[in-house]
DNA sequence: AGCACGCCGACT
DNA sequence: GTCGGCGTGCTC
């Protein structure tokens, strides 16, 4: 028992002490128990700031606790204030303890996700502003002149903006202050942006999409939890018939959220809710500068962000009255977040609107496998656009078999290929050749002795990145120089490239057509949004001829002049063993197939591959969508994989391979006995050494309806403890097996 | 001796 | 997650 008492905080409570639970924002999943101070009135959801060790955090309290247990009696503490912000509804703490539950992660970690606002939830800082009130100065100087000039209106400016405008430094306007020529004022705060307007720009929609925006206008006007996957080829106006069940919640005075898999859609996507809402968006991701992340918070707990944008963390914010959730490009697997709390934006925003009874749109040009077998069972509803808007045609698909009329050795695009770009750029239209797989070449090994540059601390080739020179792992961001010996054998210039990047494509590319304009997009060329939101423009434009991407260039940005799309290597993303690979490779070739014939209307794609009959180049090469779900999910059901069955993965890693194989092996043993429940493992996780920890798979496989969490939950707490640099993470519904 | 760094456990 | 405590090992 604790005699020496801290700060005097810990007398014997009396029987009028109310104690609550409070959740804090730390990796701990009980919530703590702090006495309410007399005077101050508290009750479940209020944000409080209590104190945790040495410092002090701000909390939620989540429960009321008539009975604190008698062991921590003399240690609790009080809490130190109630802030001055809306309380977190019931809906987000049922959502905070189910998804803890469900995915094992710690209550308070989860719950921290809702308190994203950033440190400065203090009032708003006033900007200072000056206006012109005084006598001119008695030394007048050229700049002062220019500043007044731009005053002489008597208004009130904003400071820095009177002295950008005048061409002059603050300092100047400091000068006149002195003077008493101006004077200083803080500057009224700007009105909030007025709220979207659903009435705006309502779109004439064709008679095929008619039926959809009804069923759109319905389900938000119904405001009762319901799914719709919303089905329509790109190039269809998913988006405007989306829209209308956003008009109709605003309408109905409530808020809407639309999710999206990557916030570098959201330049386009701005402009395109402006064009309907006569207002922008809110935005939420992780790229808000500290100032607007709070502003914005502020705003949607509020209720005045009637509409958000956001990125999957967008899902955890405190709506004051959320009454619809979009989640665009439903199948993405970026709605997966595979660090912390393990959780599928996706699965956990239907979970939510379930909570909260509120619809729910999952939109799609290639629906997961996952949300079709819901349509298709009569869970979800499905609202289809199966015509292309504007008279637009579907994309032709062709195959070019690698296996007859590949490229000569060493390089990557065909001669079919090569004629096809060659005759798209004699018609003045664009090419892009879409290949997956950034940098120069996978692989470089030393001819004399055949050695291979691997990372030193995982288990993964080095990517030789020509344009930075250096040999980058792909997976811990080791580089370094590219060397001129092999320090092997020692040899000079012996080392060769093996395999394509795009870097290498381009070279080929420049190498094939001298006299096209080329420009690679890639994830790790892109320096600022700025630049490529220029590029994106050059594209558009037409001051580009061959477009060389990955998978950045798949995702929504619109090409107006693009025609044709090679994909270098079709096969690239099957064959690794994933369950997935096959439902991953037909989405993306879809998407990407998907960017030409946007506006002239005859769009044309060619497969590279070594595999014609696969199931995936056969359903993309007859267009025959229902081909490709129909043998995917019968491969499911054979296998028992999502979602016909569940699976959790268990990756344990530590500095060194026994300690780690040890610990995965004692917990395999322990695993209980249940004949619904298969226990796999413990192997090598397929990236065997990431970041110099040794990696091992348990993957956890069971019937549908099995409530996984809780055998696994059962399993841990009877498990050894991880201990040291051992690490335990839970992936329970993983996405990728890497 | 003095301190940087890493590991460990507590946090109501 | 974040802090303090404490051990190890290295040095103006």
């Amino acid at each position: 028992m604790d005699h020496f008492s801290r700060n005097g905080t810990s007398s014997t409570p009396s029987s009028t002490t109310r104690v609550v639970d409070v959740l804090v924002p730390v990796a701990i999943d009980q919530a703590y128990s702090y006495r309410v101070p007399r005077g101050m009135e508290v009750a479940p959801g209020d944000l409080v700031t209590v104190p945790l060790g040495p410092r002090e955090v701000i909390a939620v309290v989540w429960a009321e606790n008539p009975a604190p247990d008698p062991r921590l009696h003399n240690r609790l503490k009080d809490i130190g204030e109630k802030l001055d912000l809306p309380p977190l509804k019931d809906e987000l703490r049922t959502l905070v303890d189910w998804v803890a539950n469900y995915t094992l992660s710690a209550r308070g970690m989860v719950m921290r996700m809702s308190l994203r606002m950033g440190e400065q939830l203090g009032p708003e800082r006033v900007r200072p502003g000056v206006r012109l009130t005084g006598a001119p100065p008695q030394r007048m100087t050229p700049a002062r002149q220019r500043l007044i000039a731009v005053l002489s209106d008597g208004l009130l400016h904003g400071k820095s903006d009177a002295a950008k405008e005048a061409g002059v430094s603050a300092g100047v306007v400091d000068g006149l202050v002195d003077e008493r020529t101006l004077t200083v004022e803080p500057m009224p705060r700007p009105p909030p942006p007025p709220p979207p307007d659903p009435d705006f720009a309502v779109p004439d929609f064709s008679r095929s999409q008619r039926t959809a925006v009804d069923a759109m206008r319905a389900l938000a006007s119904n405001g009762t939890f319901h799914v719709a996957l919303l089905d329509g080829v790109t190039g269809s106006g998913k988006t405007e018939v989306y829209f209308e069940a956003v008009a109709e919640t605003i309408r109905r005075g409530k808020q809407a959220l639309i999710l999206m898999p990557e916030i570098v859609l959201t330049g386009q996507f701005r402009d395109r809710f402006a064009a309907r809402f006569g207002e922008r968006p809110l935005e939420w991701h992780s790229e808000l500068t500290p100032r607007t992340r709070a502003r914005n918070w502020a705003a949607i707990a509020a209720g005045e962000g009637q509409v958000v944008v956001g990125a999957r963390s967008a899902l955890f914010l405190p709506y004051a009255d959320l009454g619809l959730i979009i989640v665009d490009e439903e199948h993405d697997q970026a709605y997966k977040q595979d660090e912390g709390t393990h959780y599928h934006a996706r699965d956990m925003a239907v979970v939510r609107a379930h909570i909260a009874k509120i619809p729910i749109v999952l939109a799609s040009a290639t629906p997961s496998v996952e949300s079709e077998v819901n349509a298709r069972k009569g869970r979800y509803q499905r609202v289809a656009l199966t015509s292309r808007f504007g008279g637009q045609h579907m994309p032709q698909i062709e195959v070019i078999d690698l296996r007859r009329e590949g490229p000569p050795r060493g390089r990557f695009i065909s001669p079919r290929l090569a004629g096809e770009v060659r005759a798209a750029i004699e018609r003045r239209e664009q090419a892009l050749l879409f290949l997956n797989r950034r940098g120069y070449a996978p692989l470089t090994l030393c001819r004399a002795c055949g050695h291979r540059f691997a990372c030193t601390i995982c288990d993964a080739w080095l990517v030789d990145h020509r344009f930075r020179q250096r040999l980058v792992c792909h997976h811990c961001g080791f580089s370094m120089p590219r060397p001129h010996q092999c320090p092997h054998c020692a040899a000079e210039e012996t080392l060769v490239a093996v395999g394509p990047g795009v870097e290498r494509l381009q070279e080929e590319a420049a190498a094939l057509f001298p006299d096209a304009r080329t420009l690679v997009l890639s994830s790790d060329l892109v320096t600022s949004i700025e630049t490529m939101r220029s590029e994106l423009n050059d594209i558009a434009e037409g001051r580009v001829d061959i477009i060389i991407g990955t998978q950045l260039v798949a995702k929504g940005h619109h090409f107006p002049r693009l025609n044709l799309v090679g994909v270098i290597d079709a096969d690239l993303g099957l064959g690794n063993g994933d369950p997935r690979a096959a439902e991953r490779t037909f989405q993306l070739l879809n998407q990407v197939i998907g960017r030409t014939g946007r506006e002239q209307g005859h769009g044309v794609g060619y497969l590279q591959t070594h595999q014609p009959e696969h199931p995936v180049m056969r359903a993309l090469v007859a267009s025959d969508r229902e081909a490709f779900y129909a043998s995917e999910i019968e491969a499911r059901e054979r296998s028992g994989y999502p979602p016909f069955g569940r699976l959790a993965s268990l990756i344990i890693s530590a500095g060194d391979r026994p300690t780690a194989e040890s610990f995965a092996r004692r917990l395999a043993a322990i695993a209980p006995i249940d004949e619904r429940i298969q226990v796999l493992g413990p192997a090598e996780a397929p990236l065997a050494v990431i970041k110099g920890r040794y990696r091992f798979r348990l993957l956890v496989k069971s019937a549908r309806g099995v409530d996984l969490s809780g055998y696994l939950r059962e399993w841990l707490a009877a498990g050894p403890k991880t201990k040291g640099n051992l690490k335990l993470e839970i992936d329970v519904d993983p996405q990728s097996f890497l």
